[in-house]
DNA sequence: CAGAGCACGTTATACGTACAACCTGACCCT
DNA sequence: AGGGTCAGGTTGTACGTATAACGTGCTCTG
């Protein structure tokens, strides 16, 4: 008598096996040394393995009190970046038995915008990039053990934070293209309220700023290529001496910004240098290929794991941005003599 | 006295508002009309909300012998495609108050590339794509309801599938070039284990053979912007006529021809047609833009996640593939006359 | 005015697991 | 012989929730 369809319990093993579901438990949580027969416990490992017995999850998280399964909460726009982050974000967890679940903040998804009520399962902690705003009051009331990606050290209000050093990357093209003697800057922004985006900002105005003739226009655009076409095609439409680098926020808009140009009949870099930040593989896709910031995604999942095994540990993650680092390619020529 | 730091429980905010814990449950529950009073379920609200009460999922879970939660196994080449599909997917999740958690197939992430050890999160279901090949035994071993994304409908023994209509996509690209006069193909095909490759090298093969002096050319490469480069590279060093037509099975795979190409010294579309498939955004921001076949990423998250509601509700999913678009842009023209 | 019915709850229980605490017989040592 | 030790288990319980089953008074009706 089939009992139903039912998944076997721990219970079912034992019966099979002839032992009690505590005996189970104990071999099958490898915890049996000493305390069972080798005979025994191998006819435990049996009658499980033909049983097709899989444990029950939520009973064991109910009854562990955790989960081991730490929620990643990434913007909408899923990208090589974020999936970068998972990546090693996923490496260390799975170092020390963890799992990780990805949230994506939606666009218009669910009604809650909750990763909460959307990925119901039972969590431990959050690491969650500051671009994905819609979640964080969300992820604020669950008082989960939280690290923030890339948010300012100052408003996170407590929450540990790990971020990369984009002021630097951000140096670093400035001093790349002031150094070709750039002067007229034009700075495609990313139309996304998220800290990171205004260091970018802050960084590049200091910099030409403290040279002499040095200016910078802003354009914005949501990190999107038809967005950022059109954004720096009215950019480019203004009075006054056309700016002679395109310092773009995100490689996507630069790959918006290209297409601009192409349109405008301007020649990259011969007319007009263009710099992205991220160096996805859109990066070497495009022609010529753009001088970028390397980002290295990967490091910054490993670390923003790290950092909130720590916190969940009760000790104080450790500090110190990430590095990033300029490649130079073709996108980048010194200004035609004018 | 306040007891450690550990989460308020049904039974804690049922001591606030002095009542049972059975009737917080009905209150929270949203189950007490005509069971308890107004005035009381108000009681029991305020006193939730002033103790920042979240019940345990665990717990829930446990009870409920269900998670409403599914799991998404994707390809580890997270794009923007199968964003896409996790979007659809999650819409239609959401509307069943289904949460929905993606695992990437990792690339050397955990020892055990299962998708169940690391999202620890109990499961309702599982949606997985064909080509995360990785996961798959593991999933087959868990036997929960399961939904194949394009896979062989015969070779699933017995899983529903959903999948797109590659073939008839592949049908129309073929038309398309053999209608603007090209007899001579390359196939520049994916690297990757999975039926909906294997048709379309079928699908193309037959049409193209089909016309008096058509012939196909077969590449590999992994589905890597520099691989293609590399593959396409070393196919048009061949002797013998050179194709005049460039089919690839994948928009990234056409974004590395395209390198090859320019290394090569011949143009697009001048010396050499060249169509993709997916229409990503990398798609539009290459030059010339690329001819390809749009597929709708959210729609086919959507079925397969309505699939696979059916399925965990014993009834039939419907059937039918999900048709695709040809989208004819600048890539694509006549062969020069020879 | 009996008792039926309703409004408003409460009590008890089960979900499947992990583990603390307890038990039992065999063997050993003095 | 008496007790101690140890291997090899078992019994019992708690995790937090949802809900079936069971009271209570009170009102209404014939």
């Amino acid at each position: 008598m089939a009992p139903a369809s039912t998944r076997p319990t721990s219970r079912d093993v034992a019966r099979a096996a002839g032992v009690s579901q505590a005996a189970v438990s104990l071999v099958l949580g490898d915890k049996w040394r000493g305390r069972v027969a080798e005979a025994t416990a191998e006819r435990v490992r049996r009658a499980a393995l033909e049983l097709g017995y899989r444990p029950n999850l939520a009973a064991r998280n109910l009854r562990l009190g955790r989960t081991r399964t730490v929620l990643l909460v990434v913007p909408a726009l899923t990208t090589e970046f974020f999936a970068g982050v998972y990546t090693g974000a996923a490496r260390v967890a799975a170092e020390h038995g963890f799992g990780v679940v990805l949230y994506p903040s939606p666009e218009g998804v669910g009604p809650a915008r909750n990763p909460f009520a959307s990925a119901q399962a039972a969590l431990d902690g959050v690491i969650a990039s500051s671009m994905a705003a819609d979640a964080l009051t969300a992820i604020r009331g669950e008082a989960l053990p939280l690290v923030m990606l890339d948010s300012d050290p100052g408003g996170s209000l407590g929450a540990a934070t790990v971020n990369l050093d984009i002021a630097d990357g951000v140096r670093q093209v400035a001093g790349h293209l002031l150094g070709l003697g750039h002067r007229r800057f034009l700075h495609l922004a990313a139309d996304v309220p998220s800290w990171t985006f205004e260091v970018r900002a802050r960084e590049l105005s200091a910099r030409v700023g403290a040279v002499p003739g040095g200016s910078v226009r802003t354009a914005r655009a949501p990190i999107s290529i038809e967005d950022a076409r059109a954004a720096t095609e009215a950019a480019l439409a203004a009075p006054g001496p056309r700016p002679t680098a395109l310092v773009c926020d995100d490689d996507k808009l630069a790959a918006g910004a290209y297409k601009a140009l192409r349109r405008l009949g301007l020649r990259v870099p011969d007319d007009m240098s263009v710099t992205g930040l991220d160096d996805l593989a859109l990066a070497t896709a495009i022609d010529p290929e753009l001088t970028t910031v390397r980002l290295d995604a990967e490091l910054f999942g490993e670390r923003g794991m790290r950092a909130l095994l720590a916190v969940m540990d009760g000790r104080t993650p450790e500090g110190g941005d990430i590095p990033v680092e300029l490649v130079v390619r073709g996108s980048t020529a010194p200004p035609r003599a004018s």
